[in-house]
DNA sequence: AATATAAAAGATGCGAACGTCTTTTATGGA
DNA sequence: TCCATAAAAGACGTTCGCATCTTTTATATT
């Protein structure tokens, strides 16, 4: 089974949104200038993000304390004292508006943990790894853990 | 972090299409008669599932080989020889029709194994271990492993 | 051969994630 | 105070997985 084929039909990914936060944040992380602001023109523009749905998923990041906002002449966004600790799960939660999330994976209706259908446990075990990984990662560690790279993969389109 | 709020923020699941194939594979072992087909009309009324939406599931199952189907009278959906050991990736496979699966789970755009995101990695080996496990479990290992709850979460609704 | 049956096939509709456009609100500066 | 700027907010459009309905094709029975 080439793992390329395979990926696409198995779901485990994040929303666009998701994609379209994280690499915001990073990018004011990386542009990051005491007291200047950055706008959202600027951020769509260099990350080829759609402009007014990218704001909305801003708005929900400063509306969560993520990042800070500001409105009017020399407004815009910028990171605050949280930003660099944020967990990733956190702005999966903000951005992720999918509601149906069935717990079991098989979609075998009558599956819980009192009755659990063959590979419940399993599931469920990869899917913790998951958020585990989510959970333990910051943006600070992204920031971190390969610079140089990242700085190309947030630039480029 | 509560398992069940996280779950709804990570996607790691099938399509609806598959567990009504894989549902309804069961029930057509279950139920298994030599000679005996089972109608659409049966299968979708004892599971709940939507006729036509089921219909054209059945078909590709049909033409892929995973069951056999005839038209007409007496005509109807039957296991063949290769049902049992399906593995559930072939399922996922065929019912699968979301061809948008971004290689990198952050959505970063130039992230690949060449130049790899931070988490590029981690999530990679998670997505495999996923993989690995439908890969894995055939039809009949289902069948087998806990058949009288199995029993009751197929005629469930 | 004619008929009834059941899958195959295709047209159409719906809802949610994603995307675009316009109007409103807040704010720094002239 | 007025104006320009930039985010906030909301209306509207698009796409795709999911679902429904109708028509066509194949086949067992008479």
């Amino acid at each position: 089974m080439p793992e390329q084929a395979a990926g696409r039909f198995v779901r485990m990914f994040l929303s666009k949104s998701f994609g379209y936060a994280l690499r915001s944040i990073l990018y004011l992380v990386l542009a990051h200038d005491e007291n200047k602001r950055i706008q959202l023109s600027e951020i769509a523009g260099k990350l080829n993000i759609p402009r007014h749905f990218l704001g909305k998923v801003m708005k929900r990041l400063a509306k969560e304390g993520v990042l800070l906002s500001q409105k009017g002449p020399m407004g815009g966004f910028i990171i605050n004292g949280q930003t660099l600790q944020t967990p990733l799960i956190k702005i999966a939660m903000i951005t992720g508006e999918s509601a149906h999330f069935d717990s079991c994976v098989l979609r075998l209706k009558k599956c819980n943990s009192q009755q659990p259908c063959p590979l419940h446990q399993q599931a469920l075990q990869i899917r913790d790894k998951w958020l585990d990984l989510l959970s333990s990662v910051t943006v600070s560690d992204l920031y971190k853990k390969d610079q140089a790279d990242f700085i190309k993969s947030i630039a480029n389109i």
